[in-house]
DNA sequence: AGCTGGCCTTAGCAATACTTACGTCGGCTG
DNA sequence: CAGCCGACGTAAGTATTGCTAAGGCCAGCT
């Protein structure tokens, strides 16, 4: 029988991607990491891990042990939060994880209500770029996880877990206020095939929604600048330098000055925003749920699974 | 976090019932398993354990852990399985549990069939009483469980796993063949209200079955012999000391002498006979499978979830 | 009353796991 | 290109953990 310990260093590690900074989080030596994993890879008779000069990465079977490691600390917090029920004993902590434009905006107005009615109960924030954060909800260390999906990228698998849609957040055509095209009637991406765009990285997904839209009309954007940060992109229109698809949520009602923006045209273009969290949820996740959806009173509510 | 491993001991004390069976079984001393449980009861700072001067007993907090340390043990089996997977290594062992009945007549045949064609697959078989047995499927002790439901018994959660049905095995009423009724053109429970009979204990599932049937005729069985054991209990009727409900399946092909059978008028009376596994069956479990399903071809072989 | 079986405690020992120290490798920098 | 730095691995020492062994208590049985 396998280890559960040694497989839960290894999902630290894992999520480290190093040996050391695992250990780091672990408050261990590398060195012990180091022989826990090698132990492990005894016990199964092949690696688990890629060495290489800087880091390391998971092998097939390493994802896949992880994935299990995952379940299994789930299961062992299950095991501890049942017997702390049983007592009576309420769980003292709630950790959420959302994407980075999520907690700017959707999240801080939730979890200040949520402590004023919970002033005891310890929270957490954590920030995570989907589809991260399934595994984490699996194991515990994530109470809820607030995700998103932008159209063009795939829904990551809910391996048992409680998923449902919060909002679609419409994106929008942002450009300087002085751009020539900023007060056509229609605009779709298409007409602004020649423009200079500002998006995330080579497959991120606010990357992939934006050639998916281009494509889809027949055209392919001219990424001149690439940023995550949605502030920074807005700086950038700011500066007259692109123009970008932002989500709605981050535009806010603070008009930013020098800026503006128009629905996209033709497409529904929407990333979708959604809640997940373990099928039987703690009264604490069910009170930060309904503040949550209290303030985007758009939300469907429907569970998806 | 609690450890694993403890929570595997306290499940294992669980099934053997005392401390001193399970360390038994564990290949530990007592001391060893007992001191365990203690620091599993210190680390929850709650008993889990009832301890009686012969054996011991779950308290609910135990029960709960039971459950849960199952699907730990599970969620590790299963990580095992599936690198084993990966690395190309088929499982060489197929536990079945079952009932003593079917353990006679049902199985046999499919598992002898299955050793042809697997001949270096380790075949076991446990013998098991209903409702137990889930547990034991979701640790990942058993790969297959058969199983049972009287009229009248309630139907285990399936706690997450498959369960489908195999098959309805009629209830006969079984009599001494020169019985004065054993001619009668219709024979009900409640034609045979002052007869002796024989049955399981209280709250058997055998008994249960036939006390539900009784009342639903307006009347009450008198229970002369207890056993549970099908072939006592012909070896009771053949020696002309009563009568009986009895499976059809028990009674098989093979008459025995001086005893006949007859089906029961009036009510349906049958009980449902189901194959229980991992949601994700193996490739071992599908082969035992089919050759289960193949040997009792009136197989509904739908699944009940 | 004495015996048996089961559970608990304490003390001692063995196995396990972590730390420290050192060696190797590859990349980055002056 | 030499030298440093970060990261991983190994080896030896140490601390912790967990098991065994031995003895005591309690309840039921003969």
């Amino acid at each position: 029988m396998l280890d559960a310990q040694r497989l839960q260093v290894l999902a630290e590690v894992a999520r480290a991607g190093s040996i050391a900074s695992a250990a780091r989080r672990l408050a261990f030596t590398p060195s012990a990491v180091s022989q826990q994993i090698g132990k492990l890879e005894r016990d199964l008779g092949c690696e688990v891990l890629h060495r290489h000069p800087r880091g390391v990465t998971l092998t097939p079977v390493g994802q896949a042990l992880v994935s299990h490691a995952e379940a299994v600390t789930g299961e062992l917090r299950a095991a501890e939060q049942t017997v702390q029920a049983m007592l009576g004993t309420q769980p003292r902590r709630l950790a959420v994880g959302t994407f980075a434009s999520a907690g700017q905006s959707l999240v801080p107005g939730a979890l200040a209500r949520f402590r004023r009615h919970h002033p005891d109960v310890a929270l957490s924030l954590t920030d995570l770029e989907p589809p991260d954060g399934y595994g984490l909800v699996i194991s515990g260390d994530l109470d809820l996880l607030i995700t998103h999906r932008y159209p063009g990228m795939p829904l990551p698998d809910p391996r048992g877990l409680h998923r449902q849609l919060l909002l679609h957040d419409p994106l929008r055509i942002v450009l300087p206020a002085d751009h020539p095209k900023a007060r056509s009637a229609r605009l779709g991406v298409s007409d602004l095939a020649d423009e200079e765009w500002i998006s995330g990285g080579v497959g991120e997904p606010n990357r992939v929604s934006l050639e998916l839209a281009a494509r889809s009309a027949g055209s392919r954007p001219h990424i001149a600048y690439e940023t995550r940060d949605y502030q920074v992109t807005l700086a950038l229109i700011q500066a007259g330098l692109g123009i970008a698809l932002v989500p709605a949520s981050v535009l806010g009602h603070t008009g930013r000055p020098g800026v503006t923006f128009r629905p996209v045209e033709g497409l529904a273009l929407a990333r979708a925003i959604y809640l997940v969290h373990r099928k039987r949820a703690t009264a604490l996740v069910t009170d930060i749920k309904t503040m949550i959806t209290d303030i985007n009173p758009s939300s469907p509510g429907s569970a998806i699974g």
